[in-house]
DNA sequence: ACGGTGCCGGAAAGCGCATTCCCGCGCACC
DNA sequence: GGTGCGCGGGAATGCGCTTTCCGGCACCGT
């Protein structure tokens, strides 16, 4: 009553094991069409189902990509997702998936995780942290390497890992030219609590960016976390400066969510966008298109970000700089700075 | 160089590989301290990470549970991915996803992978299809299931599988109730796709209670495609419908992200939410909770949906019906239907 | 006609671990 | 002091499959 094992199916062709591995899951050799065929028949008769554990024990090949994110549920990684998973079923690969909730810790047990059911290789997703939080996680990922494994990080570099880089300098470097040419001068950046790499990137090469284009960039507003509501308790600072200030300033929130809460929050204080406040996002989240007003933002391939990190990780294609031009980013401009 | 085995430890602490088993994985019998202090060391000097395939295939236990979900860039689904991954951990299960992009084959082939994967359990989360679509996945599950693992359907039931119910129905009739009671009474229902059962299933519980309640329901506008480019092409018909009958029309489109792209076609099209039209969505997606106007939806508890699935998955809770007290809806009225 | 060259099928040796069974020891009890 | 029992450690078996390796056969060339 338990599952047939290809022994049965052997046995019920008329084969031997050998045989019935090479007509099932092998592919170095191809056994004569009259055995191939009372094999098949046997399997099915069976219904034969191959045991993939067995076979990767056997084979040193597990067929698994473990992928690890920092929120599954946030747009920005479910696309990097979408994308990796794309890329990793026509290579029939099957993907492990570990969200961490934006915990170092939980990054580096997840990798250990992978590393335990031995994935063909590991991609982990998201920014890094300043300080010492990926200490853990570069050894973990070291580790799997040096047996063999294939890490890459998509974010920032991280030990050996071959490295993914979203292009945030570029499209923080694009927008704030892009805003330049609209005539805007006074900036504001929002960005995210200090030990997110990711929020840092965008926010020094847009103040960069805009300086060098003869604009002025205030003191940056640091939000308290990297995300939506983030974005809204920024909005306090934000609308004093608004209120101090000559003229309206242009603030660059270095995500959308941040954006989007930031807008809100402006609404709540009395201020609107664009009419008081203009307000430019990052990585043009899908679900967030039909925001009213329209959001100015950067859009990032994610998809092909997703992609690319499983190609790296197969070896079929090479690290991503932020430069890649697969990978290249485009400002929209739309009604938040003004239209 | 190979990575270490646990013979290699256990000849290294100086005892038999069935005191290491025990020491390091094993949970029967538990050696004396001294010998247990010698083989963690020694694991640890070597660098020993457990082979979790090799495990597997001794215990016929994986510790994979299976998620298949229908996209996973859609926040619907993410969310419930979000709730899953969080059951998941403190039971030590890894999560193998897939993404099928709303193919009723890519689902029944996921189930298959798994099932070759021998996952503890396999969720499958989304509509079931209307026709015989899902006659394949039903028996793919059923195979599975038959050969000893747990299957568990989010959706709506399909053949065996245990079913965790999203509250569809109950929350489409809550929503008519409130609408009604804010005095509304000619409604018009934008739904996806004939085999989306799903939409049906709210549509046709939207419909029932308006009707009950006195309220006037026009026929249902049929959009082309279950997403937001969808509800975006159904603006069309519903500004047809607004200009023709008398009052404002109280549309209920059967997502939320329908109803956003509606709401887009609907301004492109001159029409102004809410003052020509009212517009009601279903799931309470987070990232549009700033949506201008903001949107009149029902709450769904998604990521206790995919908890819960889980544990159905462990056996450690019942399957969940519409009404199951836990899962329950709340609608929340807002501007979008004139607050 | 004979030795040689491929091919093709099968037997068997693992892949890394859990687990059953067995054995030796020390203790309590009679 | 002897018997029985409990406990802790080790040898061996098997989980289901892949993959060498080997033997046999047919077919080729000379």
């Amino acid at each position: 009553m338990g599952r047939p094992r290809l022994q049965d199916v052997a046995a019920r062709a008329g084969v031997s094991l050998a045989t019935a591995s090479r007509v099932l899951n092998g592919s170095s050799r191809t056994p004569a069409p009259a055995l191939v065929e009372r094999v098949r028949a046997a399997a099915a008769e069976l219904g034969y189902v191959v045991n993939a554990q067995a076979q990767a024990l056997a084979k040193a090949r597990t067929g698994l990509l473990g992928l690890v994110v920092q929120d599954i549920s946030d747009p920005y990684f479910s696309s990097i997702a979408a994308g990796a998973q794309a890329q990793a079923r026509p290579h029939g690969l099957q993907l492990l998936l570990a969200s961490t909730d934006r915990d170092p810790a939980a990054e580096r047990e997840a990798v250990d995780a992978f590393a335990a059911h031995r994935a063909d290789a590991i991609v982990v997703v998201g920014t890094r942290w300043t300080g010492d939080d990926d200490a853990a996680l570069a050894e973990a990922l070291g580790r799997y390497a040096a047996a063999g494994g294939r890490a890459v990080v998509v974010g920032q570099p991280l030990g050996e890992a071959a490295v993914v880089r979203p292009p945030n300098a570029p499209g923080s470097r694009a927008l704030a030219e892009a805003l330049l040419g609209q005539g805007h001068r006074r900036f504001v950046v929002v960005t995210g609590p200090d030990r997110v790499v990711t929020a840092r990137e965008r926010a020094d090469a847009f103040t960069a960016a805009a300086e060098a284009g003869g604009g002025h960039v205030e003191p940056a507003v640091v939000a308290g976390q990297f995300s939506r509501d983030g974005g809204y308790g920024a909005a306090a600072e934000v609308t004093r400066l608004a209120r101090d200030g000559a003229g309206r300033p242009c603030v660059f929130a270095v995500t959308d969510v941040m954006a989007i809460g930031l807008i809100a929050g402006l609404r709540d204080a009395g201020l609107a966008v664009p009419r008081d406040v203009l307000v430019a996002g990052f990585d043009d989240i899908p679900t967030l298109r039909d925001h009213v007003p329209a959001l100015t933002t950067v859009r990032v391939p994610l998809e092909e970000i997703g992609r690319r990190a499983v190609l790296v990780a197969l070896g079929e294609a090479d690290e991503a700089g932020e430069a890649d031009p697969a990978l290249a980013t485009q400002v929209l401009l739309r009604e938040s700075t003004g239209g």
